[in-house]
DNA sequence: AAAATAACTGACCGGCTGGTCATTTAATCC
DNA sequence: GGATTAAATGACCAGCCGGTCAGTTATTTT
């Protein structure tokens, strides 16, 4: 009957796609724990989502858990290893650093799924200690650490009021997450905002606040 | 044998007391959705906590719903009455007036359950609209109101950058929001920091910045 | 082309948990 | 102190879900 199907139109079930399956069940996964939660996530739809069976995601991944550990992993992890990068060769102000940096992160994250993920984190950080603890040496120390050290140069260069590094960081990075956090919760039945006003205004008091007295750019 | 037995120290194998029972009820609920998160806690243990079995609960709210519903009914909405009034008969500066309530407010919740609320309601949201907008409506959006007229006045003083009144709120509110809800996340995770440190710093930082150039108080 | 391999499937299972209700027991009434 | 009321109990149930595995099918090997 069927002679010399082409392989793009084939008619099996299924095909064997060793390869692109853990990808694409990440990415499945992702977009599913972003919408719903890790919790209310079920297997079954993230195979849906996937174009698999519910048993082909336990021949790549051993657990629930492990697949929202490769989410992690996947997504994030690249992106900071670019960020560090970046910083290392960087010329230039301090305070244009740390505004490119905020606005390239902002760009690269806002209206992705993958502003969902510190919501994500945070709320079932609880329930996983692996992830949790997974997610804060691999992601937060390491975004806190080049910031810390962006400050630093900051104050040293006199540019920065002489406050102290790991607060300060702290309250930079805030506001940053928290509107990730709320475009994932309770944005849906709060008052319409704009992200990047926003932003700007954050950048703009952040810095406004640390720069030393009388002094403009 | 045993005759007048002291009503503290019945031998019954409980008693009947259907006025205290909800707020028990209640307060072991927050406990343990703050300790576990919503989903995580199992009705039989918030019997427990209460000292009651699980079909007591059951006499007292209809549904594991309802009882997130009145926890946050219960705890929060008298602590924002209370600060209506405190605002509404408020005599002095702008700044100052920030500062009294930022430290008022972070006194009464701070190392108190209640500032797990935050964590639980954004984790929760997408799974319970009803909560979700019950607390906007009924928590963020009252507070947001109050820190709106409070800047608004700051502004028209002259005190204040004339700058986005609803932004600049909601910059105001994100890092005390942002360090309740690490608190009861990745916190345990994390490097340790002070809480007093961070408010602290939060509130010149943001005065500074909000605050016209060349003004000092 | 048939035998061997391994990717894939989906019905099934065990354990768990929100919610129920027939029964028990404290408190009240007469 | 016996009858009545209603607060409280806890064994039980239905349904859901993460994870399994015996069997199926695409692909490769010989």
């Amino acid at each position: 009957m069927t002679l010399t199907i082409p392989k793009s139109r084939c008619h099996c079930r299924w095909r064997r796609r060793k390869e692109a399956r853990p990808e694409e069940i990440v990415e499945a996964a992702l977009a599913l724990f972003v919408e719903k939660g890790f919790s209310a996530t079920r297997m079954a739809e993230v195979a849906k989502q996937a174009g698999i069976s519910k048993g082909t995601l336990y021949l790549y991944f051993d657990s629930k858990e492990k697949i929202f550990h490769a989410v992690i992993q996947h997504f994030i992890t690249p992106m900071i290893d670019e960020v560090e990068t970046l910083v290392k060769n960087y010329q230039g102000s301090t305070e244009a650093l740390i505004k490119q940096l905020v606005h390239g992160w902002w760009g690269s994250i806002w209206n992705t799924p993958l502003s969902g993920i510190p919501k994500l984190v945070i709320s079932e950080a609880g329930n996983f200690p692996d992830m949790a603890r997974f997610y804060m040496e691999n992601v937060v120390k390491r975004v806190r650490s080049l910031l810390e050290q962006i400050i630093q140069t900051g104050v040293q260069r006199g540019e920065f009021r002489d406050v102290d590094i790991p607060t300060v960081t702290r309250l930079l990075m805030a506001p940053i997450i928290q509107i990730n956090i709320w475009a994932h919760s309770l944005r849906p039945y709060d008052d319409p905002q704009d992200g990047d006003t926003y932003i700007n205004l954050h950048i703009d008091l952040f810095l406004q606040g640390l720069k030393k007295h009388g002094q403009n750019t």
